[in-house]
DNA sequence: ATTGACTCTGCACCCTAGTCCAGGGTTTAG
DNA sequence: CTAAACCCTGGACTAGGGTGCAGAGTCAAT
């Protein structure tokens, strides 16, 4: 039926044409037909599984957890399983990392809280915190 | 008094030796005094500081930052307040990156909530909401 | 004196996820 | 026919924060 260029499917699945090629490097998109030319031709499930890609990644998953997940998506016996799996993984993750970056903002901000803003270098808390001996 | 050799300096600051002298390239650290023989030698101020850098890339600052966090404390103008600011800012640009990191989670959240976790590949929501197209 | 641990330099390399370039060839519109 | 716009390849380069290596010199203990 439609079949498109590099650019035109890049363009349809929001990437860069560089980006396409790089995916195909990747093993993320199969290799695509020539033309005589030596132009690659991409349809319609290219661009699917480069909007996947696109929105996987916003999700924040890796390249190679996308990688998994292409893999799982074509997997009759482990698919859904195996997908929820990963989502959860990719989850609680997420949760360590909030967590981790909640733990630094507090302490972050006791320190702003502590410090007045102005006066000898000597009674900034922030600096104080940074310089002061390990387990003090 | 005390000298350490660079290997000394790195374990009591807990980095590693190739740490200590690449902080020294990128102008973290002053270069140190040599001995005759060419070895670099510290004292306590360079595990000072070389904590300092440890704890502040703890928090999160990255290391352009730490060199300014540097600079500003030796600054005894603009020291405390812009100590102060700097520290502001990096904890505006925390509560933003937290923000779009729960909002990629409870994303995902209800993701996992909606799959069964078996079945079809077609039910798997998760699979569908990488697969559907744009705005759908 | 010898052994083993340590240090010196300069350079190359790792990771991720691309981006950019040169020097060609191709396609399409006018 | 020609020019613009597109595409091809291979390779270099980016940022950040280091790590590793080779080949040579040095230090401390026995």
């Amino acid at each position: 039926m439609s079949s498109f260029s590099i650019g035109e499917v890049a363009k349809r699945a929001g990437v860069g044409i560089d980006t396409v090629r790089y995916y195909e490097r990747s093993e993320l998109l199969p290799k695509p037909q020539r033309r005589s030319s030596g132009y690659r031709q991409y349809d319609g499930s290219d661009v699917q599984r480069l909007s996947f890609i696109r929105r996987a990644k916003e999700l924040g998953f890796t390249l190679d957890e996308i990688r998994e997940l292409l893999t799982l998506s074509t997997d009759r016996e482990r698919g859904v399983r195996g997908i929820k799996a990963r989502a959860e993984a990719r989850l609680s993750d997420l949760d360590m990392r909030i967590c981790e970056m909640k733990r630094v903002r507090s302490g972050l901000q006791k320190l702003i809280e502590a410090c007045p803003g102005h006066g000898k270098l000597e009674t900034c808390p922030i600096l104080g915190a940074l310089t002061r001996k390990e387990n003090a």
